[in-house]
RNA sequence: GCCCCCGUAGCUCAGUAGGAUAGAGCACCGGUUUCCUAAACCGGGUGUCGCAGGUUCGAAUCCUGCCGGGGGUACCA
């Protein structure tokens, strides 16, 4: 049993384990055959964690074996040990892994000085490649994320699809994946027409400087102001609209002019933010094809003509149909999402996935299209490794409320984006000047410091929940938070700093065996395990948790105090301690410094 | 109406392919700095895990029903 992705320690428990089993009840073997118990592969899935980390770094519950070897479970395990001892005496693990008997548990304790030397060399060694990965060898994830929309300004509503798909790609890159960061903004539609009649109405050259999506969003707003006692202006906008779709040179020049400067804007805001994207299209992209998906799926007999629209009919009855057409003729929606998905299986043939980040609220609109894709599939008669449909997966995410204050961007109440970062920044800022007065790149750090605590707030706890937009909440710099990682890393680098020398690697690692320093390199050890199940789940969150959890572990180590009641420094006299312990700390900002960057955080020096 | 998601400490949340005494942060109270950055660390918790049943050796976790909150429900995106 070998596998790359699976812990090495955790394997040769579970075949000690399962091995022993066998000697010991022959009969129930014969009955049960290799599977449970019984086999090894199995036996590995069904690891638990014990309760305390002492006991071990896994366990397996006998319980359930009870009746079928007719024996209580402690006896059970307390045999199992035993046998399991023995067969690892007899191979070359024998001095590092240790079956102990504990109730009906079996827990699997790994040799500290070896996990120790182990995985400090793999961190010191392999620096911010620790924990990467060729699992995505020859293999591409695209994933789409951000997608604001054209002439509005970019909100704080964007902010978790964008932080989410920047680090998902910064992920799968670790993994090993190619990975395409898709934005795909909203650059198309009737709000254009009504953009294109206001600003032919009450717009000047001069709004297009400047603040340009401020005052683009300003006459958005004028104009759904005046709509409702103006009522040919709806009429107006349809008309723009379609003057639009038929290629009107003023209409595309002033369409045109709104994407630059909307662009312009969003560029500056991912600049802000460290975001990056490798793939940007916009609706409109779409607009040729359309036509060629609809005709496909004509071809294939899935679609028909439903209360005037054309619609493909889905058999699952708690969806409705998924409209191609509008009566009137026009697209919509999901008829341009179809051709996108369409369009990025040609661009980018056996992607391994392709996700989309977006909202809950669109669950099953995206349901609706991967159902059409599929069935477009089948009646194709696709080969079946060469499907789109199982690849797609909507990665969708909670809401971000504000409390009682409603958000819309008609009518123009809407937090910015860089107005939560710019406070957040001038938060941080104010921070230093009081803590660190001398530290010499204020500005760039106090942006970094806010900035993280923003990013962070969102990656702090499950996709799927809804967040409460609290301004202290995102702006706290204590406790769980951004900035606290930041100001460990920052601390770990002072270290380095003060020590001033080449880290050992060849240390007495013997010296590291004290719980607290234990708890620490355990949760190094499990980091790249961590960074996979963020990749397969979609949940940068297990990252945000896992460096909370370290870098709690080693602020514990370094405040330690002895019993004297002073602190046990890290550099010492003793220079082999301080060796030892120097590796540590070297290892831990390593990994909190890839944890940071795989989240979308910058890691400061000094703060 | 129907479908989906959620309900855990005063607040915000972990823990949910069943496992050992349900954990963190915030807030609150107290302590730690002649000492490597106190944005830190240490101590202080009696929780109807929404309610009621069920499955199991074992349920916050799985099943059913109910209550409460949110979302979706064909010509907006």
């Amino acid at each position: 049993m070998t596998d790359m992705t699976k812990d090495k320690y955790k394997v040769q428990f579970a075949d000690a384990v399962s091995a022993a089993s066998r000697n010991l009840f022959p009969d129930a073997h014969k009955a049960m055959g290799d599977k449970e118990l019984f086999d090894s592969e199995t036996l590995y899935g069904s690891l638990v964690k014990p309760k305390d980390a002492s006991m071990g770094r896994f366990a397996f519950p006998v319980f359930k074996y009870a009746g079928l070897l007719k024996s209580k479970p402690p006896e059970i395990a307390s045999k199992i040990a035993d046998e399991a001892n023995r067969i690892l005496d007899r191979s070359d693990t024998a001095s590092i892994i240790r079956v102990v008997a504990a109730g009906g548990f079996l827990n699997g304790q790994v040799d500290t000085s070896v996990l120790t030397r182990e995985t400090l060399k793999a961190v010191l060694i392999g620096e911010n490649a620790y924990g990467s990965s060729e699992l995505g060898k020859d293999k591409t994830y695209l994933v789409e994320y951000s997608s604001p929309n054209i002439a509005k300004p970019f909100g704080v509503m964007h902010l978790r699809s964008t932080v989410l798909g920047n680090s998902l790609r910064r992920i799968y890159k670790k993994l090993g994946y190619t990975t395409v960061g898709i934005n795909y903004p909203g650059d198309w539609g009737t709000q254009f027409g009504k953009m294109i009649v206001a600003y032919q109405k009450w717009g000047t050259e001069k709004d297009l400087k400047g603040e340009a999506v401020k005052n683009l969003l300003a006459l958005y707003v004028r104009f759904h102001d005046e709509a409702k006692t103006d009522n040919s202006l709806e009429d107006q906008a349809r008309e723009a609209f379609k003057k639009l779709e038929q290629g009107d040179p003023e209409c595309v020049r002033l369409w045109q002019l709104f994407k630059d400067v909307s662009h312009a804007e969003f560029d500056r805001v991912y600049g802000l933010l460290g975001v990056e994207f490798d793939w940007v299209y916009g609706e409109s992209k779409l607009n040729d094809k359309m036509e060629p998906v609809i005709q496909r799926l004509e071809k294939a007999g899935l679609t028909e003509i439903s209360e005037g629209a054309l619609v493909v009919k889905l058999p699952d009855e708690n969806l409705p149909p998924v409209l191609l057409r509008r009566g009137d003729g026009a697209t919509l929606y999901a008829t341009r999402d179809l051709a996108g998905m369409v369009y990025r299986w040609e661009e980018y043939p056996l992607f391994h996935e392709s996700l989309y980040i977006v909202n809950v609220a669109q669950t099953d609109h995206f349901k609706q299209c991967m159902n059409v894709i599929a069935m477009l599939e089948d009646a194709e008669r696709a080969p079946s490794d060469h499907r789109m449909s199982g690849r797609m997966k909507h990665v969708d995410f909670g809401w971000l409320r504000f409390g009682d204050q409603t958000m819309s961007t008609r009518g123009g109440n809407i937090v910015l984006l860089e107005e939560v970062i710019d406070k957040a920044a001038e938060l941080a800022r104010e921070k230093i000047v009081e803590k660190n007065p001398d530290l010499k790149k204020i500005d760039e750090t106090a942006h970094i410091i806010g900035l993280g605590a923003v990013i962070f707030s969102q990656l702090s706890l499950r996709r799927q929940r809804d967040i409460d937009f609290q301004w202290d909440e995102v702006l706290s710099f204590e406790g769980e938070t951004g900035p606290y990682l930041q100001y460990t890393h920052a601390r770990l680098c002072s270290l380095m700093r003060k020590y001033d020398r080449p880290v050992p690697v060849d240390v007495d690692f013997s010296l590291l065996s004290g719980d607290e320093e234990q708890r620490v390199i355990e949760l190094l050890a499990d980091f790249p395990k961590v960074i996979q199940d963020a990749g397969e789940q979609y949940e940068p969150f297990f990252i945000s948790t896992h460096l909370l959890r370290l870098a709690a572990a080693f602020n514990k180590v370094y405040q330690r105090k002895d019993e004297e009641g002073s602190i046990d420094k890290i550099i010492s006299d003793n220079d082999t301690l301080t060796g030892a312990r120097i590796a540590l700390v070297k290892a831990v900002q390593l990994v909190i410094n890839e944890g940071l960057y795989l989240l979308g955080l910058e890691a400061p020096e000094e703060m």
